[in-house]
DNA sequence: TGTGACCCGTGACTAAAGTCATCGGATTCC
DNA sequence: GGAATCCGATGACTTTAGTCACGGGTCACA
């Protein structure tokens, strides 16, 4: 996807902004209202989008790739807030209330973003409310994301956390022979930040759950067997 | 603050809202639309204003008193995610998305709450789009304040979590010739619960502060008689 | 004045989380 | 073909969190 001719880059951009949950059924001159306005950035991956603290100027929309958002500590560990595809937006909320981004986000594939100036954006929920009815409803998702998040670090262990992540990444697996099987794309650094530990309970934690027969592990794919375990697994003790 | 008569209570209730940050800088009209939608209701010390699962029918914005929104676990713990006071609005998110009450809440203290219900609510917001960049603005300062309990709970211990609560009431507390004085007026259950713990540990930690020399407890006073060595604590690899 | 209902504090213990160090496999880059 | 690098696994250990059981204080109410 390199940089297009301008008439068929709009055209197309409209048509992606068309199917965005933040800018859903927006008429046809709304939505050129914001192309015209939009920025388009590249970011390779790895690349930082923003930085926790500095001054929000706008919000981003995804186009291709993936945003991940993250706290970081002192001690250098991270702790994911939410990792958001492509038609999700990125960083509304800052956008409104004027303070500095909560947290950091950087591109984890090449990944293509829409930037929308504060200006812009809150020009365009002042014209049409619609649209801020809109940002309400997306950031309510994002509120119940991060709630969730806290209710899991407060009552639950790594290993219930574990496994469901584990669960929602079967879910999205394929079937096979010997049951539903997914490759752990992420590195158990990764997975780390993603459910609030350390690399070394990650990889620890999947031998347990491969002792106690819930997955099984070769490289990096794994294979639930039976998919009822490993919900059990999560289930118990909530 | 019983029952008033219609017209004189109608009138101190469009003075409230006006200082509501959500409604602030509304006129005349808006927040007689608003007055007369409102529902008053008034609620004991400890009742329940709703319940996590329930569906949504509305938001509710403090008049007087305390609500506090909290999650419980399977196992009875409980975590406060908000305790919001006079002036706030309470549920403002699930009104716009649709879903259900993602936390609970239950007043604190006698408390006095005005319901506006999802219909006048969403309308208010179409009619008045500078409305929902209010509660944009609100919802941005409830983001902030969830992003920061996942911090604490991700990166930090439960002695830190304590010195940094302490310390927060510290700066509202009094100055007296021992030190900055306050009272513990949260039960150490109650504690517990707004730092993502047990009761036992919150009394532990508070024994282990006042070894430290941080604190001195009479009762259910503390007394800290160096702001800088409770500051110092909480600073301490965070 | 007894008797619940709470609440605090603490000792003794278990379990979970986290740290440190080490090994080994895989990949990449001269 | 090394050398460097990254990543995963794991043993040994420390620290923190959490559980259980109990004793003792306060308050309110019969």
């Amino acid at each position: 996807m390199g940089i297009m001719a301008d008439p068929k880059e709009k055209l197309s951009r409209a048509a992606f902004l068309a199917q965005a949950p933040i800018f859903a059924d927006l008429s046809e001159n709304e939505l050129s209202f914001l192309v015209n306005r939009a920025l388009s950035k590249r970011y390779r991956s790895g690349e930082l989008v923003f930085a926790e603290g500095d001054p929000c100027s706008g919000m981003y929309i995804v186009e291709s790739g993936f945003v991940k958002i993250f706290k970081t500590s002192a001690s250098g560990r991270e702790q994911v807030l939410a990792i958001d595809g492509p038609g999700h937006s990125v960083a509304e909320l800052p956008v409104f209330d004027g303070g500095k981004y909560p947290a950091s986000g950087v591109a984890v594939q090449d990944t293509v973003l829409l930037f929308v100036s504060k200006q812009d954006f809150q020009a365009l929920c002042l014209e049409h409310p619609q649209v801020a009815l809109k940002v309400l409803r997306v950031v309510g998702r994002r509120l119940r994301g991060l709630v969730a998040i806290i209710e899991e670090l407060s009552f639950t262990t790594v290993r219930h956390r574990l496994a469901s992540l584990l669960l929602r990444l079967a879910r999205a697996g394929r079937h096979s022979p010997g049951g539903v099987e997914f490759e752990l794309a992420a590195s158990n650094q990764e997975i780390a930040s993603q459910i609030g530990t350390v690399r070394e309970l990650v990889s620890r934690n999947l031998s347990r759950l491969q002792a106690a027969g819930i997955i099984r592990m070769t490289g990096r794919t794994i294979t639930v067997p039976e998919i009822g375990a490993l919900e059990a697994e999560v289930e118990a003790q909530e």
